[in-house]
DNA sequence: TTACAACTACGAATTATTTCGTAATCAAAT
DNA sequence: ATTTGATTACGAAATAATTCGTAGTTGTAA
């Protein structure tokens, strides 16, 4: 979680996350074959844009068999939470509550994830105390 | 709602939409003296990119006074939504309650927020029925 | 071994986005 | 009327992101 300058993808390079993390560790054929169901680009495209993952840190890679296997290097919560907190402070000006009732509005939620909520929320509003999240050490 | 193939703003001009729904109608000026407190580039940068956005249908204009005022031509609420699906779409594959979990979690919400999302949820969960509701289907 | 199919590497073209300089206008103050 | 300062229009340079072609490798099947 460190501020490393945390690297942010590219609207192509999240949809290959996304494969990667959804379908694990691939190939850039397997992954393009996916790709190629949304998408029309050539196979050397999706090969290059991977390269280039690989070589921000976006991506890892084995390259001890034929074909390389690439997998993610970032963990799909850390990016889920990064995009989300982006989105709170940007286009929700720090109202999370708005985003939330956007996200329940435009989306039927089952009867099992809203009570899955609500008990999120019962929890939270008992042990909301405000103390620190321990930000003092790591 | 129209699928008039809804015109997706550039990073820089969601940047300059922020600031026209916030702020209100404003002249170029305006927009980019608050831009510049985050950024840094010149005025005809903000001028050219507003001009642009203009062209594409994404600001309105009244150039009736010397300095032309103008405004978000798309709702904040539309922008809102849009976001919001493709998020759960994309990175929450079709599971609000994980946005949510997140957006809760990673942002202390008041109290006040809290009960209000309680209360959002209770009516949903009263009002949707458990079956599908197949009235007239067109 | 040879041929073939599937890969990788990588330069470079293409396209999209951002940034800026310069010229022309206009309003207000001198 | 002239100057000054701010503004718009707009071409075009600078950057960033995407796409592709071609050359060289390698495993495998004939």
């Amino acid at each position: 979680m460190k501020e490393t300058e945390m690297i942010k993808p590219t609207e192509s390079e999240m949809e290959i996350l996304k494969i990667l993390w959804e379908k694990g560790d691939s190939t850039v054929r397997e992954v393009h074959d996916l790709l190629s169901e949304s998408k029309s680009a050539g196979y050397t495209t999706t090969l290059k844009l991977m390269q280039i993952m690989h070589d921000k840190g976006l991506l890892y890679r084995n390259d001890e068999t034929r074909s390389h296997v690439y997998s993610a290097a970032v963990k799909k919560e850390s990016m889920q939470k990064q995009v989300v907190t982006k989105m709170i402070n940007g286009m929700f000006k720090g109202s999370p509550a708005k985003l939330i009732m956007h996200a329940l509005g435009n989306h039927r939620a089952s009867k099992e994830e809203i009570e899955e909520i609500k008990k999120y929320l019962e929890e939270m509003g008992n042990e909301i105390s405000p103390k620190r999240k321990s930000t003092s050490k790591k």
